[in-house]
DNA sequence: TTTAGAAATTGACCGTGGTCGATTTTACGG
DNA sequence: CCGTAAAATCGACCACGGTCAATTTCTAAA
């Protein structure tokens, strides 16, 4: 264990993240460029790398950042009562994933703790998303969803077809539909034990 | 519509795949550099982008390459006759698919068509995959699988399962379970209506 | 206050993917 | 066989992410 961070890197750091974010809000996640951030920032560009192991990590961050004020906004209301409620509930944290193909790409990367690296802001929120959501999942298996598959299992599975349902999105094999309208079957389907009688 | 492609043209493609198939062969999808392949093809990097449009999509090339044929292979034989037997067939394909952490990113990124570019390989093999599986499934729905939900839904759902299980697969923090055990839960509960009595 | 050493920062440098106007090769009508 | 326009190739060049030895700044013990 190293000594605890000085307070000039506290304020560097700060500098960094607001300088991408201000870039973010001009030119969107693909448009950032490493050495237009420390420009901003007013350091050299060796000093990003003492600060980010990459590039995208710096993006994971913000990304993440976002993702986490859209889950405790979501944790902070009562739970859903039915599927589509829930499916309702979600929506604002896809469209986040959903918003650029470049976070899509981000928040793949980093949903799964990468094997070497720390775990990011982004691989907590999915934690955090499965825990909710499994918890949503146990009561609603009170009131009528199916009750053979453990609920930790639904949970994870919602995570797949959000997957499934955003990446099908920037595709265009399949019409522009909405995302939620495209995760909404799948979630009746995997929730419920007979669609037909829902 | 400009001419048909020359003879020349034909073999220089050929040979870049050749040299780029060797070095995967050597290194791994992730050992490939650009310079490297021109080097061995004999020809200038210039020429290289004039074949493909970037690194990604010689990639796309080789790795849909290896998935068709697994797929083909699939497809020769008959049909599945329960989940499980379901699970064993595609086993080959996802263990593809699972090969490499890079191969799994451009797998995934190229799933579905990119909005802007030329549908590649791997885009036309997973629409392959939905038609099989479809076929599959709608089969079975005969012999006790769900029926509430059309075959197409489900096949997509396969696919969103497999996605799942390969990036968790990449994640350390799950244990190191063979994604074929990981996919196998998935299925049984999104394919039957009740896990407890199949 | 001094000072040793850790922490933080610097910027020249590199690797690699990708571009583009110049050049060579091919196909084909006359 | 020639002339010419399109196709194919070339390679110097650029953009951008990332590295690292050198330098500056900070901290805390003496």
């Amino acid at each position: 264990m190293g000594r605890a961070p000085q307070k000039r890197r506290i304020e560097t750091r700060q500098r960094l993240l607001d300088a991408a974010g201000d870039i973010v809000a001009e030119a969107g996640f693909a448009g950032l460029r490493v050495d237009e951030v420390v420009a901003r920032a007013g350091v050299a560009k060796g000093t990003f790398f003492a600060h980010f192991p990459d590039k995208d990590r710096l993006l994971a961050e913000l990304i993440g950042a976002r993702m986490q004020a859209a889950l405790a906004d979501i944790a902070a209301g009562p739970p859903p009562d039915d599927v589509e409620a829930l499916a309702d509930r979600l929506a604002p944290l896809y469209a986040i994933m959903a918003s650029e193909r470049a976070v899509f790409d981000i928040v793949v990367r980093y949903s799964g703790a990468a094997l070497e690296t720390e775990p990011t802001e982004i691989t907590r929120n999915f934690v955090a998303q499965d825990e909710l959501l499994t918890g949503w999942i146990a009561r609603l298996q009170a009131r009528g969803l199916r009750r053979d598959v453990p609920a930790r299992l639904l949970a994870e599975g919602v995570q797949a077809f959000a997957t499934q349902a955003i990446a099908l999105h920037f595709c265009v094999l399949h019409d522009p539909v909405p995302i939620d309208d495209r995760i909404r079957p799948y979630l009746r389907a995997w929730l419920t034990r007979d669609v037909a009688l829902s």
